[in-house]
DNA sequence: ATCAGTCAAGAACGATCGTTCCTCAACGGC
DNA sequence: GCCGTTGAGGAACGATCGTTCTTGACTGAT
């Protein structure tokens, strides 16, 4: 079977700048003309690799959750207390999942999946590495994402960590 | 001078369902004909009244932070201890607010200045009533929206709270 | 009854949306 | 060489976006 020409984008680069672009703002605020001029990729290139606008985003997101809040559910399981939880997830990039979780997972069933199964493993791993029970661990990852969501002037999220765990 | 037909709708009818619409779905995921079709208003009388679809958003928000926003922050005044705040906010409708502050905010400064203002107006309610310092304050609100944005499964805050203020 | 002024009703505008189509260039196998 | 296949390059599609225009209905004052 003949091979055909090679492609002439790095899928993994196209995909890390999908990342980007709809972790910056709200999906319909990226239009697949953004898409194609800030991904090297060709419109018709991209329609046949992930199918459909909504595709690629589903691959931006799970990649995205591979690559950065897999690493953290990682790192979360040798936090020793809450400070270094919270700053943790405070400092870790997680800006397409808080737009994923506020923005699509309403109108996509299969982003809300994702969102909640990702949610979930960050509440398991700060449960398991600070030894409190399911729901404060699920309060505290929700106090991450609130505080990442305001910007987190650093200060809050460590007067925060002092109030939860007074022994550090 | 003349006084012309008088108008079908009530305006503020309107702009109470136009907070309806924004709290639920995205600003782009919301159109001109939806807001038409809910809200009892012609399109004419729609840019007649609030210039654009922007303007109808920002009468909209600015109704929001008057009607639900600032009734919470009177509440919190009297709020004795970080339980009740909590409640108390994860409890009210912040629908539009945490919408503009995810979706809105990061692309519209005027949205931006809203929001920051309504956050700060909570932070300092919250530090008045419970006597805590401005980071932590800002902490316990951020820990509000991220249980609001998570959909609040009430023990998580209630395990939050016990664990903030081990007096309750 | 007439007139100026406001609103309702809906058609229509250009722009942009996500998507598809068509044509040509670049490859491996015969 | 040629053929089958795949991607690049753009033009182009219908649909929908936010916005405006046109027409006529309803008002109070003259």
């Amino acid at each position: 079977m003949p091979m055909g020409r090679p492609r002439a984008f790095d899928e993994d680069e196209a995909v890390r700048a999908a990342v980007g672009l709809f972790g910056g703002r709200a999906y319909d605020g990226v239009s697949v003309d953004d898409l194609v001029n800030h991904l090297g990729v060709h419109r018709n290139s991209l329609y046949k690799t992930f199918g459909s606008k909504r595709g690629l985003y589903l691959v931006a997101l799970r990649r995205h959750l591979a690559d950065d809040v897999g690493p953290l559910v990682d790192a979360l399981a040798a936090a020793p207390d809450v400070a270094t939880a919270l700053r943790l997830m405070a400092d870790a990039d997680l800006g397409l999942l808080l737009l994923a979780a506020v923005d699509r997972a309403p109108a996509d069933d299969e982003v809300a999946t994702e969102v909640t199964s990702a949610l979930a493993a960050l509440d398991q791993a700060v449960a398991a590495a600070l030894g409190v029970p399911a729901d404060l661990a699920s309060a505290i990852t929700a106090a991450a994402l609130g505080l990442r969501l305001r910007g987190d002037p650093e200060e809050a999220g460590a007067a925060l960590a002092r109030r939860l765990d007074p022994t550090t």
